[in-house]
DNA sequence: CTGAAAGCGCTTACAG
DNA sequence: CTGAAAGCGCTTACAG
């Protein structure tokens, strides 16, 4: 692979003059020697080395997504939207899974550091653990010391994030538009209690609820994990517990698909007997039958969004945080209460059998 | 950021015994040595610059992985493959979703070239545009020629590829099932008929079909684009030409959840009034309503596999190309045909008149 | 077993 | 407008 070096000797030029020519730097060079270097390069097939250059400035355009799981949809949209900014940008993009595990993320970090990455976008919400917590801020302060751009796309234990959503007025809206169905007895699969967008979606359950002035009943919100075991799991919980509901409103789609696909195996009608309303809108949400009632979060915006931002913050900039809008979206799984001046569990005690 | 300078300092020794120690050479340092530059990369929180090893090696420890669209299910499982693998062997994953747009490929493949990523995968299936490939080709052979390990896992035009699935065999497993079930007039939803894939998936289908015994019927193999709304598509294609049949096998799953959903949308029963198979088991297949039967591709382990014949190559080994099992896995949109005996459409007449 | 020195491919003051 | 030279942080013959 041809040099600088090489490209200077073919121009019959300085590698200076070359390097100022192939770099587009502002520098002035005379119209007939760039011409010459460039027909150089070309000819010599020269791509620069990002690692020498690299060397230099001590920082590659490169920028980390860290995810909790790239195969998660919602994680996946945000990684794409990353990356569409980004190559806009000339910059790639390193996909991280940490699966939430600290050693996991530290061996990222650890890496992320060697390679001098310019960015890193914590795409997912930051986990309630000290011990773990303590350790990512000593590595985060490590990068950001070098001069790398940190950006949060959801809740974390340093602060609020620099692009996000109001997760809590959105599930807030859902919850009003259950009530606007005529649903009382709402029901609410809430993820794990320790993660902190859990923790803000539930909290919007309440608003919402509080809003239609209908009392927090704890006897039918679950907690479980963030994924469509979780939601299945969920319903087996609520049906057991006895508690009448007549809709099922989930903390993420994974939850909802989940508790769509529990609800259909026990013969439970979706939306005759009981509404299912998911948020995020992963794009399947509407593929699944009944297509789902969600919350759409601009994730692949949210992602763009992210990367400009790390960029500015690259740029010396000190943008301010961004908030961006959701927008309920009704379809097929959410319909009016079964009987709407006497709402109660749903088969309770022959699902409850069949479970 | 401490260098190894400050480190060598720190232990009182020289660099080149500090690089020695530090990048586990397999050199011979003395114990006492060694571990008093342990204790200072320690104490300065010593971080090795990838960048300037890179630099000499001409070969930084990163993957690429060239998938069409990281936000499709299936490239999502294979990046994560890849990532998994690759990261125990403290390499870092870059993320490349080209869309299939060879202005895109060019430009990440140059990022890449310049970025000295020691390996790129092929996630996605190759064009039939010989353009396009005869373009690729000339950066593959560069990055090739700089001692980069290039790995494909679908068929493309330059050849088969080191690790993969037999796609054909796959689906005519399905299509055995189908018949088994008592169907005889199965359409196909072949997939865009320029890619190398969907055309290996459509030989599958031929092959089924004449092992059982079944003549080909063109009117019942329809060609669209590789996602849900090209399934949806199909089934109208389908009705609209009024040809019966009693089951859609289709090449993939995306595909068959276009083909559900469109169904359902129509009021035609699946199972009950006609059969449903996807491709590739992406992990929502198992949560639609009805789940869906498909035939399994270890999409993780593919990545992995593949991640780990790259690094073969780059120590020099020329492993042998991998040929890995699928499974068929039926579930809940696979049945009978409605009247064994008279197969028909399913309200043909009436469905497309609904459409 | 240890170290001095060259060199990987760039960019950038600095001098002209 | 052009170029000689230093230096980014490593590793690796080479010499001891």
């Amino acid at each position: 692979m041809a040099s600088i070096t090489e490209v200077a000797r073919l121009a019959g030029v300085s590698t200076a003059t070359a390097s100022r020519v192939v770099s587009a730097s502002a520098y002035p060079v005379s119209a007939a020697t760039r011409a010459r270097v460039l027909e150089a390069a070309r000819t010599l097939d020269y791509v620069p080395n990002a690692l020498a250059r690299g060397l230099l400035k001590s920082r590659v355009p490169v920028v980390a997504v860290i995810v909790h799981d790239i195969t998660d949809p919602y994680f996946a949209e945000v990684v794409r939207g990353v990356e569409d900014a980004a190559s806009a940008a000339g910059y790639l993009v390193i996909t991280c899974s940490s699966e939430r595990n600290a050693e996991r993320e530290r061996s990222y970090i650890r890496l992320l550091r060697s390679m001098r990455a310019a960015a890193v976008v914590f795409a997912g919400s930051g986990l309630d653990d000290p011990a773990l917590n303590e350790e990512m801020d000593r590595h985060l302060a490590a990068m950001q010391a070098d001069g790398a751009a940190v950006v949060h796309l959801s809740p974390y234990a340093g602060g609020s994030p620099e692009v996000s959503v109001d997760n809590a007025a959105g599930i807030a809206a859902m919850v009003a538009e259950l009530v606007a169905l005529g649903h009382r007895r709402i029901a609410f699969l809430a993820g794990p209690r320790s993660l902190f967008v859990a923790r803000e979606r539930l909290a919007g359950y309440r608003r919402g609820l509080e809003a239609a002035g209908i009392p927090f009943d704890e006897a039918i919100v679950v907690r479980t994990s963030f994924d469509a075991d979780g939601g299945a799991l969920g319903v087996d919980t609520l049906l057991a517990s006895g508690a009448p509901f007549t809709a099922v409103c989930c903390a993420n789609d994974l939850l909802a698909f989940g508790a769509l696909q529990r609800l259909a195996a026990l013969g439970i009608a979706v939306p005759g007997a009981v509404s299912v309303a998911g948020f995020d809108d992963i794009p399947t949400a509407a593929l699944t039958a009944p297509s789902l009632s969600t919350v759409r979060l601009p994730l692949r915006e949210m992602g763009r969004r992210g990367f400009r931002h790390a960029d500015r913050l690259l740029a010396g900039d000190v943008p301010a945080a961004e908030i961006m809008p959701t927008q309920v979206m009704l379809r097929g799984s959410t319909a009016a209460p079964p009987a709407a001046d006497a709402p109660r569990a749903p088969h309770a005690a022959d699902a409850a059998g069949v479970a």
